[in-house]
Order: C-alpha cells, then sequence, then structure tokens
DNA sequence: GGGTGTTTAGTAGTCG
DNA sequence: CGACTACTAAACACCC
C-alpha cells in the first residue's frame, strides 16, 4: 500500500486519504467514515488513460459487470461517486478528483484467479498475470515491484493455483500458473472481493486420474503439474474449469449462489457472451487476449 | 543479471 | 478474542 489508500474489506470500497492527511493507518477510518477524506468507488479503479483502442468497450462491459468500472469514471464529478446501476455508494462531503489511481478492491488472489480464468488457456505465465492486472487496473502501473512481488508470493503460497511447469519441448522464461481444479469455490457467492474461504490443497478432491490424459502429469508432493504440449495443449484442464466453476458457486442457480453477484466471474461471463464481444485492451499493440490460444507467445 | 519461485516474518483487517 | 485471511517486505535459490 502507499500508506494514503485503503481498502475497506467489508464493503469493498476504497478510499483515499487527501493531501496532506496522516498516513496513519487510523486517520483511513476516519476518511473512511466520511470526517476527512474521500471516498471513492468502483468506476475509480480504471482510468481511460492509455486506451486508445476503441475496442476497449469490449472489457469495459465486462468490467462494468463486474462493479469494477466505467471507462467514463467520474473523476470530476462533484456529488456521491455512483456505482453503475447500483445508486450511491458514498456520500463523502467533500469528494474531489483523485490525483491518482484508486486500488481495486480485489486481493491478488483475486486478481490473479480473474486473470486465469479470463485467459482463453486458463493459464497464464508470471508476466502474463502481471500484464493482465497493468491493463486493467492502471493503478497496479505504479510501486510494481512491491505488488509484483505479493503476487509472486500469492501464487506460490496459496494451493488454489498450480504451476504447470514447461516441456522441454516448450521453453521459455518461467512456469504457467493455473487454478486447481477445485478452487470454483474460494469467493463467495463467485463475489471476487473476499474469499469465502482458503482453498487448501488437502481438501481437493482433484487426483491425478482427473488430469491423467489431458496433458498433464502430476508431482504428488506438490502443486505442480506438467505440461505436455504436444499431447494436450491443456484444453482438457480448461473444460475442467468451465465446467467446474458454471456447476460450482460460478453459476448464478447454483444453490450456493441464490444472485449474481456484481463481483462474480459469472456476472463477467454473463456480460462477455451476451452484450459485447471481450475485445481484448491493446497498449503499445499488445493485446490482452490475442494470445488466448497461444499462451507462450504472450512477451513483452 | 534479471526474472522467477519459495519461504519466512510481521502486521493488519475480518469473521465467528 | 482467537483464528483466519490478506498484504508487504525480505532473503534466498534457481534458471534462462
Amino acid at each position: 500500500m502507499d500508506g494514503h489508500e485503503h481498502l475497506d474489506r467489508s464493503s469493498g470500497f476504497f478510499y483515499r486519504e487527501t493531501e496532506g492527511s496522516s498516513a496513519a493507518t487510523n486517520s483511513s477510518y476516519m476518511n473512511a467514515h466520511g470526517i476527512t477524506g474521500t471516498c471513492y468507488m468502483n468506476a475509480d479503479y480504471v482510468n481511460p488513460v492509455g486506451v486508445t483502442n476503441p475496442s476497449v468497450s469490449g472489457q469495459s462491459s465486462l468490467l462494468v459487470a463486474a462493479g469494477v468500472a466505467s471507462m467514463n469514471p467520474p473523476l470530476q464529478s462533484a456529488g456521491p461517486v455512483l456505482s453503475p446501476g447500483f445508486g450511491p455508494i458514498c456520500s463523502g462531503p467533500t469528494p474531489r478528483r483523485a490525483s491518482t489511481y484508486a486500488k481495486p478492491p480485489y486481493s491478488y488472489i483475486s486478481l490473479i484467479s480473474m486473470a486465469i480464468q479470463q485467459s482463453g488457456t486458463k493459464m497464464l505465465t508470471l508476466n502474463q498475470i502481471y500484464q493482465w492486472i497493468m491493463d486493467l487496473f492502471p493503478f497496479y502501473r505504479q510501486n510494481q515491484q512491491r505488488w509484483q512481488n505479493s503476487v509472486r508470493h500469492s501464487l506460490s503460497f496459496n494451493d488454489c493455483f498450480i504451476k504447470v511447469t514447461r516441456s522441454k519441448d516448450w521453453p521459455g522464461k518461467g512456469s504457467f500458473w493455473a487454478l486447481h481444479p477445485d478452487s470454483g469455490d474460494m469467493f463467495q457467492n463467485g463475489c471476487f472481493l473476499r474469499r469465502q474461504k482458503r482453498f487448501r490443497s488437502g481438501t481437493k478432491a482433484c487426483t491425478d486420474a482427473q488430469r491423467s490424459g489431458s496433458g498433464f502429469s502430476s508431482s504428488p508432493q506438490s502443486k505442480q503439474v506438467h505440461l505436455n504440449p504436444r499431447r494436450a495443449e491443456v484444453v482438457p484442464l480448461q473444460h475442467y474449469h468451465y465446467q467446474q466453476a458454471a456447476h460450482q458457486n460460478l453459476e448464478p442457480n447454483h444453490p450456493h449462489c441464490s444472485f449474481s453477484h456484481r463481483f462474480s466471474i459469472s456476472s463477467l461471463m454473463f456480460e462477455q457472451q451476451n452484450q459485447t464481444p471481450y475485445l481484448p485492451v491493446t497498449y503499445g499493440g499488445d493485446s490482452v487476449l490475442s494470445e488466448q490460444n497461444h499462451p507462450g507467445s504472450f512477451s513483452h
């Protein structure tokens, strides 16, 4: 954190201290209650700066569905900041333009999960995850060393992420990272704001047999699988993820998910499939999604 | 050498 | 209040 920006994980709101305010953590909560600071809602997370490709609308719809952003964030609005379709979120006394980007209300685990899930191959390299996060959330274009360290830590530390090592036939830097097949119910109601429970590999029902025949061979003592690009091109795991997601918490009609949360991946997928084609955002010619079928071709 | 991956430690917020 | 979760920092090893 910057020491000036604070996330209220319970509400999903992000608070920014006014200039000159103390960096002490206590003051942030005074701000959160509207005493001295300004409350920003989701529409402030993504800024169109650097977005020049009109195809961004597709991604915008996805983000709006997630409650993340409008591509026209009310940075200069004088009244209460509105969340798209959800009414006033916070009515701080002196809303002011954000000098920097607000931190998204997602944990790193959420961000990584979203990046992986929305990728065509359901697995990304570390650098691809970095890029996805930075492309969607300008906040993360700063202090990269700090949050990228946290991302690496999250990938290693959390059992919900599995490392897919490259085969010798597929050389390159770094491994691919995928979601554990049984990690689908981590997020309450599919909401990415906060995990319902921590995924632990000890509870996993995914066996080596499930992975066998899919191009993956599992290392029994680690959360590592091996990718054989000749054999399966990760498609089976991809399907497995889709089915897992669709029939677990990601399905709006699932008994454990009686509503479609606006921060849920189901909302993202619904928007993507039924409203606006999910076109890649292009920054400097690099496409976030253009390499969906070519995970190894993503380079920056 | 830089990127990647692992691990440990400390701190803080959330939840039951 | 304790357990859990998340974030951050740091150190270290490995690999391309």
